[in-house]
DNA sequence: CTATGTGCAAACTATTTGCCGTCTG
DNA sequence: CAGACGGCAAATAGTTTGCACATAG
């Protein structure tokens, strides 16, 4: 087991993502973490989303095509809606996925430890300008 | 609008895929379907599974640092379990998603195409062996 | 015939890794 | 003061694209 130090990086790192309140991709973290660490690279930040990952304190969205999105963990269960317009991603809470997912656990029997939800489509805004 | 030609590639990309009757990665694709075309490009493969999806004839499902699959489309709405240990994807058969969906989309104003549910974790194989 | 489709090779993008010096605990 | 961590640059993997020729309709 490897003993894991706290650096000035990754409190950085989760700050910020902390703050957000919402999914960000490495490269938009690396952008506002540069103003505080001048010389991090983004390597380092790679590294550390995805340590926090696997800790538990992270939740990664992944839409084909796109670079990766982190967030904080917070909701027990959430999905995600992505519009290929704009190409942003909304969160929707959504209570009835937990037993949803813990149904398809038991009948499965697989030992489920993350599940997402995404819907891809147009937002509101987006379909508003009837696009193709 | 352009007009879509027919080509033995075309053919043999399709039914590769309806034959198999599963998710199939753009790379598996090309490993059967060189035996009847031989020169065929791996290019090909890939140009013929994105216009087929784009035509509603296929389903995408991806998990983040892992090559897509491709699938015929069929049933009204499933899901996916991904194995991190053996890397295997299995289907789910879950019919609540299409309400969940609907519900959602209805809620938030959001104009749906494609919906996608996955669950990551260990399936009964590997976690019988106590995998970490 | 003509413009869509193909094969090839090169490009691309997000992410990962090796190396070696730095700094935490 | 050992070994986890970070910076840098190069590598990787999956997928996409430009180009010139082939071919479906």
């Amino acid at each position: 087991m490897v003993r894991r130090r706290l650096t000035r990086q990754k409190r950085a790192i989760f700050e910020i993502l902390k703050k957000t309140n919402t999914h960000m991709t490495a490269d938009e973290v690396f952008g506002i973490v540069k103003n505080s660490i001048k010389n991090i690279s983004l390597a380092t930040v790679y590294r550390n989303l995805e340590l926090m990952t696997e800790n538990g304190l992270c939740d990664e969205v992944y839409v084909a095509g796109r670079p990766k999105w982190f967030e904080v963990k917070k909701y027990a269960s959430h999905g995600h809606l992505f519009c290929r317009k704009c190409l942003k991603l909304e969160d929707v809470i959504e209570c009835s996925f937990c037993f949803t997912k813990n149904r398809i656990e038991k009948e499965m029997n697989f030992k489920g430890e993350e599940f997402k939800f995404l819907i891809i489509g147009l937002c509101k805004r987006c379909y508003g300008k009837r696009v193709t």
